[in-house]
RNA sequence: UCCUCGAUAGCUCAACGGUAGAGCACCCGGCUGUUAACCGGGUGGUUGUUGGUUCGAAUCCAACUCGGGGAGCCA
């Protein structure tokens, strides 16, 4: 028997027409009358469903129509045109074997359920519309980021995931340790001894790949990492996750024009790289999630990105004809209000803000010629706001010096990342994408939860 | 961490100080082209936890737990 997915069925119709076939899958739901009846069969190949029509001359039917939501069978059949409105075509079934039934209590039923209700089974949400479309999407996305970077010759850099840079700046830290907690070996002093620890010292998980992969970008020139990162924060919030995945690519002899370019043209990349691979799950979000993604898309794609400075989007929204809750000043940083304010009402479209206060920036931004702001970009999206976060760095030793001192980082803490900009410094420049972010942005989902498989938030690591 | 709203059947919700209910799911029956199938009947509850007020609490109060929305921090 010729074993076909569903995809290939709505691929490439005509090639099956009138065949003898056999597909296999999940029933998502069966409809029957006293001698015939409709299952919707799901194998997860294709977001669409194949209808496979049993009648009463399949020698188990009493049984098949018993057959609860979620049972897994295969079917031999006749492929053909379907009188139904709903569907092109339609498998006329000539046997039904039951692989593994699915019993009453099976929490999925054919109707709606809340977001909140499938996270707590999220070992079995992905067998809905919804999440079967999101993780599609997030496994294309995944694949289109390095075919950008790859096609582009961008080099792929495993930064660490236990890392002993314990200075890195980006937030609070997952301690890694295999001490026994009600046992630690104790100095002279009273302090935990972390010189007994696994690695000697005390390690993390990191938070961020930057600075590693910065020095990786002085040898292949532009690199990227993609992978997980981690932070400790107490952070409750719909677009926070304690587990999440960043890209972060690094470009030498690049400056924050450059930085930008990248940006905007890898962004556009990867939407319409979804828009084009997964057609079906993207309407299906513009119609069932949010209505005004293929607009939002659209706009993004076809827009040239708008550029402000920090200071010049201080004065448009201190002439802004609002009210905020949180008052403009130059020095304090932008608030959610201020940045989706820029974004979805001055400007109308995807805005880099530039050149910020070095006060409200990190320590390895390039200090601009004003002595007063740095070489740093926000990439600010309507509906969501931040996306992107990224700088030119500080590729001159004596400014970055002066600037770790400024802020009391020890310099031996970071002695590779300095030896950096010894050894045959050049300007640099890159930036972080939280890829749930992006992931969010592109399929309107409106909270990280629903687009990871197994959420790590506050409180929270289930599975 | 702060503000705010919420927790009632497997799911989505109603009942707002006086007998805990509906739709869906599930079970039984009917139906020869359904598509959130339809029609009839039925099963299903320690009202998140603990304590308090009251003749009486799902309902009022307090604490806690968990969840939603917003904010801070950020990606």
């Amino acid at each position: 028997m010729n074993k076909v997915t569903v995809r290939q069925l709505f691929k490439d119709a005509t090639s099956y027409m009138n065949q003898r076939i056999q597909v296999s899958g999940w029933v998502r739901t069966i409809r029957d009358s006293k001698s015939f009846g409709f299952i919707e069969l799901n194998d997860g190949s294709f977001f669409n469903n194949l209808q496979i029509v049993i009648d009463d001359s399949l020698s188990n039917f009493a049984e098949v129509v018993k057959l609860g939501v979620g049972s897994a069978i295969v079917v031999d059949g006749l492929l053909v045109e379907s009188p139904g409105a709903k569907q092109p075509f339609e498998l006329k079934a000539e046997q039904v074997h039951i692989e593994g039934e699915c019993p009453p209590e099976y929490p999925l039923q054919k109707k709606r359920h809340s977001f909140e209700f499938l996270r707590t089974i999220a070992h079995l949400r992905p067998r809905t519309n919804t999440f079967s479309a999101v993780f599609r999407i997030r496994s294309l996305a995944a694949y289109a980021i390095h075919k950008y970077f790859q096609e582009r010759n961008f080099v792929y850099v495993h930064t660490p995931i236990i890392t002993g840079s314990d200075c890195e700046g980006a937030g609070e830290m997952f301690r890694v340790t295999t001490l026994d907690p009600k046992n630690p070996p104790l100095t002279d002093t009273g302090e935990v001894n972390f010189k007994e620890d696994f690695f000697g010292r005390e390690t993390n998980l990191t938070v961020s790949g930057q600075l590693e992969v910065e020095t990786y970008c002085m040898a292949f020139r532009n690199v990227y990492t993609f992978g997980p990162t981690f932070r400790a924060e107490n952070s409750n919030t719909a677009r926070h996750a304690a587990e999440f995945w960043m890209i972060e690519p690094e470009m030498a002899f690049a400056t924050l024009e450059d930085d930008m370019e990248l940006a905007e043209d890898m962004l556009k990349y990867l939407i319409n790289y979804c828009l084009e691979h997964a057609p079906e799950e993207m309407s299906f979000f513009n119609n069932f999630i949010d209505k005004g993604l293929f607009d939002r898309l659209e706009n993004v794609v076809n827009s040239e990105f708008a550029h402000v400075t920090y200071t010049e989007a201080i004065e448009l929204l201190k002439k802004a004809n609002t009210s905020f809750d949180y008052p403009v000043e130059w020095g304090k940083d932008l608030q959610t209000e201020h940045e989706r304010y820029l974004t979805e009402q001055i400007f109308k479209k995807p805005v880099f803000v530039t050149d910020y206060p070095k006060d409200i920036k990190a320590f390895y931004m390039r200090m601009n010629d004003d002595e007063k702001t740095v070489a740093a970009m926000d990439c600010l999206v309507p509906g969501v706001g931040e996306i992107i976060g990224g700088s030119q760095r500080e590729e001159r030793l004596d400014r970055l010096e002066k600037r770790m001192a400024e802020l009391k980082l020890k310099p031996e803490d970071y002695w590779w990342y300095l030896d950096i900009r010894k050894y045959g410094g050049t300007k640099h420049a890159g930036f972080g994408l939280g890829f749930e972010r992006a992931i969010m942005y592109i399929t309107g989902m409106s909270n990280i939860r629903d687009v990871v498989s197994f959420p790590r938030t506050v409180k929270s690591a289930d599975f």
